[in-house]
DNA sequence: TGCTTAAACTAGCGGCGTAAGTTTTTGCGC
DNA sequence: GCGCAAAAACTTACGCCGCTAGTTTAAGCA
């Protein structure tokens, strides 16, 4: 087949499949020949589209992140408005968690990446935090919010019972995480947060603002 | 080459070398081929030793987590035993960035990676948490450890200017977060666990403790 | 009508993890 | 002391991988 008459090809195709595919199967099953597959062409087509696989990638972390709810940020008290976007992310990644990796790594030169951090940051900053402290808050949203999507907690543990032997006498019943895992990776979630945004209040309170 | 008179491998040796290698480049740079050639083999004779990559990956891991100080849990109160371990893993982290992604999904069967948890669980469990709290602690806990080593926060910024323009007026000084790498990352991880232990101290004292 | 560009193709490079089978040495049981 | 299994290296090879180069044909514009 030469060029056909119509494109069988285009980068929003191309995203939306390899989103569906790291979705389904993880990063690794992402390769340029099974994405062309998926899509009815042959391997090397793609590369008329996005220069490199990471570009792909890239593309597919941006319309995660897209999904986030950053509004919050212009109607919100700087609490409220951390709380509420550090939950929205957070359900977005649990929708997504194979390309936590990729986001886990920062927003690079992604403008949607960038957008968050930018309302995140200038909220803080309008809230009166000094630059410093707004930096370490963002960094700190970050880690929380990406760790607990990057894996879940109670899947690290394997569901086979005799793991957990004599030398582990307080993880005996460490194989049932897996059926709590919801339970589990949610309320870690939820105190973490809980217990960042209070704390951060109470600074807040005392004038505590750097 | 046959079977040589001194053998030429061994576990331990593989376990450095890879240790070494990803340390230096990198977990993509790991290969068969790569670790054997650094060690004056050909690639296949290291599955004489292993049965798989993972497993090389899981005892490099393995090595890297048995760094980590888990004598605290048991002379200190347990605030400050979370705090020393905290603070002891987040620097033996800090020393082998390259390999968190793999310690970031579990403690698997890893017997090391299972002492820590014992040691976490036991203590929160014997300072009077409920279980379902000791294991919220303990995954909040790793979220923030893991979280903050998986990727530097300021290198997650891009150190070229041109990147934030009119678009992110608040990110205008982002180029310069590379430069303050060390102050910005270990700060978000020092406030972190400052809020935490706090707000479990409180919480804790206030008899709350499910 | 003719030219450039776009979008598909095929062929192929060097690398990957690992399976299979070979060779030689070691060390143990008789 | 001998014979033989196991150990530890080897070579070869399979089917993947990302990506490059060059080819073909259709589309769109001068």
């Amino acid at each position: 087949m030469a060029r056909p008459r119509q494109a069988l090809l285009t980068r929003e195709r191309i995203v939306e499949a390899a989103s569906a595919l790291i979705d389904a199967e993880g990063l690794d099953a992402l390769s340029m020949r099974r994405l062309a597959t998926e899509l009815g062409v042959q391997g090397p087509s793609l590369y008329n589209h996005f220069a490199t696989k990471a570009e792909i990638v890239d593309a597919v972390a941006e319309a995660v992140v897209a999904q986030v709810d950053i509004t919050v940020f212009a109607d919100s008290d700087w609490r409220e408005a951390l709380r509420l976007w550090a939950k929205s992310y957070h359900a977005v990644l649990a929708a997504h968690p194979n390309i936590v990796p990729v986001l886990a790594t920062g927003p690079g030169r992604r403008p949607f990446g960038l957008a968050m951090a930018e309302a995140v940051y200038g909220a803080l900053i309008e809230a009166g935090w000094s630059r410093a402290r707004a930096t370490h808050i963002g960094a700190l949203m970050r880690y929380l919010i990406t760790g607990s999507a990057l894996g879940s907690f109670a899947l690290g543990f394997e569901a086979d019972p005799d793991v957990y032997d004599e030398r582990y006498p307080h993880l005996h019943r460490a194989h049932e995480l897996a059926a709590h895992r919801h339970a589990v990776d949610e309320g870690a979630f939820e105190l973490g947060l809980d217990l960042l945004i209070a704390g951060l209040t109470d600074r807040y309170d005392q004038g505590v603002r750097r």
